[in-house]
RNA sequence: UGGGAUGUAGCCAAGUGGUAAGGCAACUGUUUUUGGUACAGUGUACCGUAGGUUCGAAUCCUACCAUCCCAG
């Protein structure tokens, strides 16, 4: 079921499985329990590693969460069936610093953080994968939807081969160095369902789990209410005002509010909705307006993590497709570089909704290479 | 105090005799490993109050109340 290109092992080594060490990000879910149970038995030496990355009371008995209470119990259910060693390791430390108090702060700044993509290039692909370094492996495999292959230069990042499970949008980030080590296994699969069919064929207890969604760590979905108990002054009310300045409404906390949100402004009366717009932080307004003024061509991005095999700022613009937000097919975009790790992004068609503090991420226009992205800022 | 206008669900607003459109907001669901969007569904409106005319009124008549505008 996995790769295989000539002699190497299905992990890309020159050497028997039972000699290649790898290390399996589990997180309790049926993806990355599906990994380990595939890995082991083709022979490979697994070992599971599960981080806890926090435990507050009311998100461990969500339905879908992840890396927490009852999900790192079904992890070590899984290693205990299939029979490889597992470990569970207390992360909630830098968890809350890497994760979560960005997450908090970024919306005090009026952006709309990701923080799955911050877990990802701040957990989960550096701590995570140095203990897997440390722990004398391989590589390390992750159940995300997504392939590496090998290009030319090097390891390359690709979209799944199930566009409908692709989770490129939130591993655009992956270094060179990292990809170097890591290892999609599921990401090559036609669909979700043959994921579970192996579940269900290695007898796994969480073939049936539900498919986790939602931010791990807010309970309810009330993402606000998180980051009101961690910033207290996330709750200062403010104006909802329009394009001129007039103030149409209160609001209780910036927070509350993102770019292209029509939800939740409480304003009736019009005979269109309105949208917010905009959000200054400092003047903690929320700014409103008809729906034709969201969209938006020029996307100014940062901390570009670039995935070409030339080096970013080597060229005046790149012809890509670009994604600003995950669940929209990537729409053709112009990068223009103004150094290393900054660009501004051309939209070819406008997009609604495009907030500071998401991400863009760049696709190949032909083929399924991801280019890696840059993170949405105000410019 | 005169003159004029208006009073229909949280808001805006159709409906001028036959028993209450629609939009916005709100709520719920679907979609989705971020936020959001989109889509679908959800409303017992004492039709300002009190009388009257009529088989029957939100729609006609009277009075009153409230609000707004003009006048001084």
């Amino acid at each position: 079921m996995l790769d295989h290109s000539g002699p190497l092992n299905s992990l890309g080594f020159a050497k028997a499985p039972a000699d290649t060490r790898v290390v399996v990000a589990m997180s309790g879910g049926v993806d990355s329990s599906v990994v380990a149970a595939e890995l082991k038995a083709q022979g490979y030496d697994v070992v599971g590693v599960t981080l806890q990355l926090y435990d507050h009371g009311a998100a461990l008995a969500k339905k879908g969460a992840c890396c927490a209470g009852i999900d790192i119990h079904d992890a070590r259910r899984v290693a205990e069936e299939m029979g490889f060693p597992h470990y569970v390791l207390d992360y909630e430390n830098v968890f809350k610093d890497a994760v979560i108090d960005e997450f908090a702060d970024s919306y005090l700044g009026g952006a709309t953080p990701v923080p799955c993509i911050r877990c990802n290039e701040r957990v989960k692909f550096k701590d995570l994968l140095e203990t897997a370094k440390d722990l004398e492996a391989d590589c390390m495999a992750t159940g995300h939807y997504i392939q590496r292959k090998m290009g030319e230069a090097g390891p390359e990042l690709h979209s799944a081969a199930d566009a409908n499970r692709d989770q490129s949008y939130f591993l655009f980030s992956t270094t060179p160095a990292q990809l170097d080590y890591l290892r999609f296994p599921l990401g090559h699969l036609p669909s979700k369902d043959d994921t579970r069919a192996l579940a269900a064929k290695y007898g796994l207890p969480v073939a049936d789990k539900p498919d986790s969604q939602d931010i791990c760590f807010v309970p309810n979905g009330d993402y606000a209410a998180v980051i009101r108990k961690l910033r207290p002054e996330a709750a200062a009310p403010g104006d909802i005002v329009d394009v001129e300045g007039r103030v149409l409404a209160r609001h209780d906390g910036v927070v509350n509010y993102t770019i292209g949100q029509r939800r939740g402004l409480g304003i009736g009366g019009l005979a269109d909705p309105l949208y917010v717009v905009k959000l200054d932080a400092d003047a903690r307004q929320v700014i409103v307006g008809p729906k034709e003024m969201l969209a938006t061509r020029t996307v100014p991005v940062r901390e570009v993590n670039w995935l070409g095999d030339a080096p970013f700022a080597s060229r005046d613009t790149w012809h890509v497709a670009v994604k600003v937000r995950s669940t929209r097919p990537p729409t053709d975009a112009v990068i223009r570089p103004i150094s290393d790790t900054e660009a501004t992004v051309e939209l070819v068609a406008a997009e609604a909704g495009v907030s500071p503090g998401q991400a863009c991420v760049f696709y190949d226009r032909e083929t399924s290479r991801i280019y890696g992205g840059g993170w949405i800022h105000k410019g």
